[in-house]
DNA sequence: CCCCCTTTGAAGGGG
DNA sequence: CCCCTTCAAAGGGGG
């Protein structure tokens, strides 16, 4: 995107995240619209096999960690309110201002389960989040009694057909989201996507938005806000009140659109508890450990806590994308199984153009922004335990399982350094060219790599990157097998392996490059401010080094039969489904699983 | 019934 | 500093 930081300052823009752009991106990017749709075959076509170990160990648990009581309550009403107001302010000015995000005019909202609680989308536990598409002009009307009109009428497939789809996604596959199935027949979106480009916030705006202070927010839209998960249609009842959206943008056509009126009155002015999506009642939805209820928190402390909504993380940019893409995914291939479907979609995530990227990137930074300021003390440690703490491998073994497994070959899973990365990079190595002995890190490399995200923004294009060989990634994907190992994090070292290129390396950002990447150490970016570090923090390392070694697409390092080795029961299953999936393709992927010892 | 699996990214803690 | 670990979403599958 362009620079999202606009020239300005803001930083928020700019450097966020890095995002992993697979150089490929430029070409890609023309290619990716017409060819995304083959990747995704391609991409299906990959084998994957899993490995599982899971194990559990996982010691800690104690999640909960610290107690401390947060006045988030209050300032979480507190900046409900400011929201509400900044949306009235909206309304009636009508401010829009033409954003660099052209096209991405969505809005957050809030789902209706959410609604009921207090309003707060984030309360509720499973829906949490929903993103309408909205088109800036639109949004100026106050009435948006058109808009009103096609979501006055639920559809039936609200609630998970997605129905709208980005309009910027548009062009990249034919996919897209919404299969005009999904969609009643009269529902067209309700906002031509093309209006929508209008204009979308320019993230450096979105301070300003989000910005405590009412005024602001009015201005946000959020850009992808739209995540067909949710329906849009669900917001109807009344109940629409979220702060957190409305800071997005909420536009108040959003509100019209959903209540129709002005959510504002919605609101419960006494609600203490704040809508912000992530918000989620104390009982995570996740968790149904703990019932539930509430009610079982023993110790005073612990109930304090309890009585803490849970605060659900931002999403970050690919969960965006997941949520946007998902339905579509699963419409064209018959898999139905979420892991199957996520494995889809990273890597198309990965096929993704920088600047298709950088979009998600973006929204999720200004999530992460709202979401700080909605929730300042909120720590993403706060909701540790919560879930149920899986269990970790362990060890890696598993390379060695893998391997091991019917698949000689290398496997992927090699340990991790060792491989080089030859082979991850096989094919591609030239992209990486990076080096070999680095190469893994080419992509790795934490420098190189670590510079995509942010760019994302600026990115535009350019960027000099040398890297080309991004592009390559794309292909390489496809042929590949892949192999994940479960679990990530941690040990994906093997990842190194895997690595896949692209991404990191083309990526760099320019701005990152200059500088440091780690942290981007704004200094240059544009920055100002380096600062928030939450803003973006991201340029940290993780990307690189840590997961991002995100092997398991990439890894591909031979084709595996397609078959081969399953042993699971479950493998069989994807299989099964991907197959569906690829046969569609062409070629059928297999996932092996491995179920957990 | 509940957890697992799977993906990428963000963030915090620990070494 | 770097690595590791969790969590975020989602939904079928498995125990």
């Amino acid at each position: 995107m362009p620079q999202l930081n606009g020239g300005g300052g803001d930083d928020l823009g700019a450097n966020d995240e890095l995002i992993s752009f697979k150089d490929e991106g430029d070409q890609e990017e023309k290619i990716s619209e017409n060819v995304s749709a083959e990747r995704d075959l391609d991409d299906v076509k990959s084998s994957l096999v899993n490995e599982s170990e899971n194990n559990s160990s996982s010691s800690d648990s104690e999640a909960d960690r610290r107690p401390q009581p947060r006045p988030h309550l209050e300032s979480y009403a507190r900046h409900r309110e400011l929201f509400v107001e900044a949306l009235r302010r909206q309304q009636d000015a009508g401010l829009f201002k033409p954003s660099p995000y052209a096209g991405y005019p969505f809005l957050m909202i809030p789902d209706l389960t959410n609604l009921t609680n207090l309003g707060n989308p984030y309360l509720a536990s499973q829906a949490a989040r929903t993103y309408l598409p909205m088109q800036w002009p639109l949004l100026d009307v106050p009435g948006t009694a058109a808009m009103k009109d096609h979501r006055s009428s639920p559809s039936p497939l609200s609630n998970k057909v997605p129905v709208v789809q980005h309009p910027h996604m548009s062009h990249l596959s034919p996919l897209l989201s919404y299969s005009p199935d999904s969609f009643p027949p009269q529902t067209p979106p309700p906002f031509s996507p093309d209006a929508g480009m209008s204009r979308a916030p320019h993230p450096a705006e979105l301070s300003p938005y989000y910005p405590l202070s009412p005024g602001g927010m009015a201005q946000m839209a959020h850009p992808l806000g739209w995540l067909p998960g949710q329906s849009i249609y669900p917001i109807t009842a009344g109940g629409f009140r979220s702060p957190y959206p409305a800071a997005l943008a909420m536009n108040a056509s959003m509100s019209g659109l959903v209540s129709g009126g002005f959510p504002s009155h919605l609101m419960p002015p006494t609600q203490t508890s704040v809508p912000h999506p992530t918000i989620v009642s104390p009982a995570v939805k996740q968790e149904p450990r703990d019932g539930g209820h509430h009610g079982k928190v023993s110790s005073p402390v612990e109930k304090a806590k309890d009585d803490r909504p849970h605060i659900k993380k931002p999403l970050n940019a690919f969960m965006l994308y997941m949520k946007e893409q998902r339905a579509k995914v699963v419409s064209e291939c018959t898999l139905k199984e979420s892991a199957a479907i996520n494995q889809i979609l990273g890597r198309r995530w990965h096929s993704l153009s920088r600047e298709e990227q950088a979009k998600y990137y973006d929204l999720a930074r200004k999530e992460r922004q709202l979401h700080s300021q909605l929730y300042p003390g909120w720590s993403a440690r706060d909701n540790y335990g919560k879930r149920k703490k899986r269990k970790r491998d362990n060890g890696k073994c598993d390379s060695a399982e893998v391997s091991g497994g019917p698949f000689s070959p290398p496997c992927v899973l090699t340990p991790p350094q060792e491989r080089p990365p030859a082979h991850s990079h096989l094919t591609h190595t030239h992209l990486s060219q990076a080096s070999p002995a680095s190469s893994l890190d080419s992509p790795a490399t934490p420098t190189t790599a670590l510079a995509s995200p942010a760019a994302p923004a600026p990115t535009h294009t350019d960027h000099p990157h040398p890297h080309q060989g991004e592009s390559l990634y794309a292909e390489q994907v496809q042929p590949l097998s892949l192999i994940t190992k479960s679990h990530r994090s941690g040990r994906d070292q093997l990842s190194h392996i895997s690595q896949p290129p692209a991404p990191q390396t083309s990526y760099l950002h320019p701005l990152i490059r200059s500088g440091s990447l780690a942290k981007m150490s704004g200094p240059h970016s544009s920055s100002s401010s380096s600062s928030s570090s939450s803003s973006y923090p991201q340029y940290s390392p993780h990307m690189v080094s840590a997961r991002s070694k995100t092997p398991p697409m990439f890894s591909r390092s031979f084709p595996l039969p397609p078959m081969l080795a399953s042993s699971s029961n479950a493998a069989h299953h994807q299989s099964e489904q991907s197959l569906h999936c690829a046969l569609t393709q062409s070629q059928p992927l297999s996932l092996v699983t491995r179920t957990k010892n």
